[in-house]
DNA sequence: TACTTTTGTATCGTGCACGACACAAATTAG
DNA sequence: CTAATTTGTGTCGTGCACGATACAAAAGTA
């Protein structure tokens, strides 16, 4: 493929990533709407539902998101009434954040999104394995995008 | 695989597609910023470089963006001097959209780009074969989650 | 101990992304 | 031909997402 072709938008790989984030989250939307949170929040208490105290920076190295990212998201959280931000005793600087009775409730509610999102997915022409493939491939390249960064930094 | 362990983290499919979609527009960042353009500017320079002459509306469909999204973002890449905006002649409800000199110019420096982010996913573990294939499933569920969007609205 | 560097979190400014809504031009219906 | 509806574009408000920057607590160093 020469670099005329490789400018076409159907010779993108990037673009059906980007598009297929956007309208997944589109896709969530109803479900998070109906527990008041959106996709991004959804993530943070996905985490959260597995680990019952963590500070910021576990959460932005967990989601891959920034710090400046993170703390006004939490703010709005701690708004919502979903969580509860105290300093750490053993240090300062670190912010630890817990779920509150309304948080840890919503985990019952959103046990049913996952199933209800595969639905969508699942077609004739995708099956679970092919998601499967998908799925290694992306971590592949978090992997790969995440370690680059790094390499900036320094 | 039960519910408490569909919400876990790491059993996400949709969070690794959210994720590189992110991390690979931080990917194209340095290239883009050579050029003063961000990633969506540059997928509305892809439409241009190979339609001439195209509506506001021609570029939301083929992004599957929103008018909300795409006007204020074509109104910045008319005061960078990229585009030029004009009424149609024959339906005065739309606007249509013209690269400027420096538009076209452009895309001579955005033809290296592509083969320099194919260098950055290429892995021991991801070889072009699998890029296909990812393709491919993605560009499947585009058709499936855009078609969603026209269900609710009808 | 005093100084420097690193670490953890947060604020600010800019650019998306989208739902809700506005509005004029074009189309359709009665 | 007038009225109702649809279509194309845009504004507004809210929530990310991130680079640049700030700042205090902690850790390391002379």
């Amino acid at each position: 493929m020469n670099k005329e072709e490789q400018l076409k938008l159907s010779s993108q790989v990037c673009f059906p990533i980007y598009s297929v984030s956007r309208l997944l989250t589109k896709a969530y939307k109803p479900y998070l709407d109906r527990m008041g949170i959106t996709y991004p929040q959804y993530l943070v208490l996905l985490v959260l539902w597995e680990n019952n105290s963590v500070t910021v920076n576990e959460i932005t190295s967990k989601l891959y998101l920034n710090t400046n990212t993170v703390s006004p998201l939490l703010k709005r959280m701690e708004t919502a009434h979903l969580i509860e931000r105290k300093r750490s005793i053993s240090d300062e600087r670190s912010v630890v954040i817990e779920l509150t009775l309304k948080g840890k409730e919503l985990k019952t509610v959103a046990s049913e999104v996952p199933d209800k999102l595969l639905q969508v997915l699942l077609t004739t022409n995708v099956q679970l394995p092919d998601i499967m493939t998908l799925k290694e491939t992306l971590e592949e390249w978090i992997e790969v995008l995440s370690e680059q960064k790094i390499k900036e930094n320094k």
